[in-house]
DNA sequence: AATCGTTATGTTTACCAGTATATAGCGTTA
DNA sequence: TAACGCTATATACTGGTAAACATAACGATT
């Protein structure tokens, strides 16, 4: 196809984001999500923040809201004993996981077929 | 269908925002757009500004970055004259606002359909 | 009982987007 | 030519969020 005289390609990108809501608000979204996974590989609320550069309180208060918004906990903390403590993803947690990647994906899709033809 | 023994409703809603990026960032949001039909009402930015309660200064930056992304302004502006001058949505705003409604009311769907079975 | 690294939580600081404020320039109309 | 209300633009202020900092509590292990 020539495209010498044709409109000039689109340069425009639809682009956004998702999130799960709950009742006080967010419950799930891209960072809480990874930081999940992280908790679930680092066994841990500190290495897992640590390892994204975000606060421990930020990610604590994080944890906490997806907790207080799940009827099951979605992370088990543990506090004292050897090593300090840490942390557990639930069963729970990895369903939640699973759920924002699927949808996730499936935006990722909206987004790149109604990016055509913009 | 009975109720009794089911897994409890979900009370969990996909939520999200899309916008259109240019080479400059956003190009077109929700905001953006409700400016650009209340600039094609009033014929004024200082006008619909006002209306959104949104400051002049913040609502003529949005036009600016607007214009500098599209090939073709979408708002024409003039300066002076009777009234002290005004403002006038081009075709190609129009197209833009449509396009974008377009676009939205998809993702609008897509969200509600992946509400569902959270 | 001393240690360790984690969870738990309060307090302070830094940052930035948006708002507020102020002023100048414009050009048609009366 | 005076006036009007809009565009144009700089500077200062503000409020809310995230980061930074600072401790305290915890409990198995040694």
């Amino acid at each position: 196809m020539d495209n010498e005289n044709e409109e000039a390609m689109n340069d425009y990108r639809l682009r956004g984001r998702i999130w799960i809501e709950g009742a006080e608000g967010t419950f799930l979204g891209y960072g809480r999500v990874v930081l999940l996974e992280r908790i679930r590989d680092y066994a841990s609320i500190s290495a897992a923040a640590r390892s994204m550069k975000m606060s421990y309180r930020h990610a604590w208060k994080l944890v906490e809201s997806m907790n207080s918004q799940s009827r099951v906990p979605v992370v088990e903390k543990t506090t004292g004993g050897r090593g300090g403590g840490g942390s557990v993803v639930t069963q729970a947690g990895e369903q939640a996981i699973t759920c924002f990647w699927s949808a996730y994906q499936d935006f990722k899709d909206f987004l790149a077929q109604r990016s055509e033809n913009l």
